[in-house]
DNA sequence: CAAGAACCGTACCGTACGGTACTTTCAGGG
DNA sequence: CCCTGAAAGTACCGTACGGTACGGTTCTTG
């Protein structure tokens, strides 16, 4: 899934094995753990200069979810012609990919951090976690449903809205239940997306992709 | 820590009236402002009350989330007879009342609330949030799909999986959303609704319920 | 009316955090 | 070989919070 990044990589090295550690403080500690002299003891460096590199402790949290984000590469699907049966396998591999990384200790973490910071410093986090985060995933699902339409097998009139529909049958109330720290959630990922995609395709699909689809439980 | 109490109007008057200054404070300040002195300030009420009411801050916390659950009282249907048409009203009212309260202002708050705290508390708030909050409108909903499929316009196996669904057509990721601090999240309730309620009949109901639809767009 | 509990207001304590300043270490370059 | 700059390590400061203690005031109750 992580890929290395091949952009001008905002930050060095250095500054990227300091923020590695300050995810993983965040990831087993909470905020509450993600102190200033937390960070640089566990990173063996300075609190001078992380204040010299990330300005204060918000442009640290700025800087983790960047470097998160740009550990997370997602490729780009490329034009191929679409059957029945690949449109339906792709989107059972983006629901579970969707859901794998919603599960992830780094990304819930991430998610309860910018959750948690929203009502005092104007959602600046969360909107970078949309911006950046988020983006990736729904241009790789907007890709592949455009594809499916253009192969005859989606009928729909806004892209966005089966877009959301897809997600709200992928995630249901999943998501929010892991960031309160239900950890029962997903007995099944696989079971869940196949379910997922099912309903999807009964929603949107065409005549054409449901010809092979199994009939109505 | 607080004891658990029972139901009967868990807490005095006095120290509703407290709660409700609490949860105030929560809304319009986050967790950063519900500080124990700010508290007994906004209520005028002395420190030393509180700790002797509820034991100490997280106890505090604890009685806010159970305080505002006991302020919202959703109503039991009761088994009328259902037909396509009020099958469709009530699936679209519940809809709007789910979006309604998920977007409220302390139920926000006590979510970012819960989830910020869920990963040094061992997600005691978070539980008691989906205990008392979110139960009751499960239970009404389930109530509801029920009684359509009692009726015969509704057709399932599970009815949890099909709430599941019916939950996430409704929600998609707006509540992430919202708690993230994006504000353009719902531009339409009634719309999302309408929308969410005409996928989950398409997906669930029987040729009865579907008989009076409108056809696929 | 008097005794006692409940409670308010405030002052206080220890701690821990964000942020700054200073000294030391070390690598590279003329 | 020394000069310079970056960064580690440490000590420090102001502040703000959770929690406690105490004197004064109101409310209850017999």
């Amino acid at each position: 899934m992580s890929v290395e990044n091949l952009e001008p990589s905002e930050f060095s090295p250095r500054q990227n094995a300091v923020l590695e550690q300050a995810l993983r403080l965040l990831v087993d500690g909470g905020e509450k753990a993600l102190t200033t002299s937390g960070v640089a003891r566990a990173a063996n460096c300075s609190k001078e200069s992380l204040y010299k590199w990330f300005g204060d402790r918000d442009g640290l949290l700025s800087a983790m979810i960047a470097y998160q984000a740009s550990k997370v590469r997602t490729f780009e699907r490329n034009g191929e012609r679409l059957t029945s049966a690949s449109l339906h396998d792709h989107l059972v591999i983006f629901s579970r990919d969707l859901l794998e990384v919603l599960a992830g200790d780094v990304s819930l973490a991430l998610n309860r951090l910018a959750i948690g910071q929203s009502p005092r410093d104007g959602s600046k986090l969360g909107k970078l976690l949309l911006e950046r985060g988020r983006k990736q995933i729904d241009r790789r699902a907007m890709a592949l449903i455009d594809s499916g339409k253009r192969a005859g097998l989606l009928r729909f009139n806004d892209a966005d809205e089966a877009y959301h529909t897809l997600y709200g049958l992928i995630v249901s109330d999943l998501h929010v239940r892991m960031l309160l720290g239900d950890t029962m959630g997903v007995t099944d990922t696989a079971r869940q997306a196949e379910k997922a995609v099912t309903a999807f395709l009964r929603l949107y699909g065409t005549e054409k992709a449901l010809a092979d689809m199994p009939a109505v439980v």
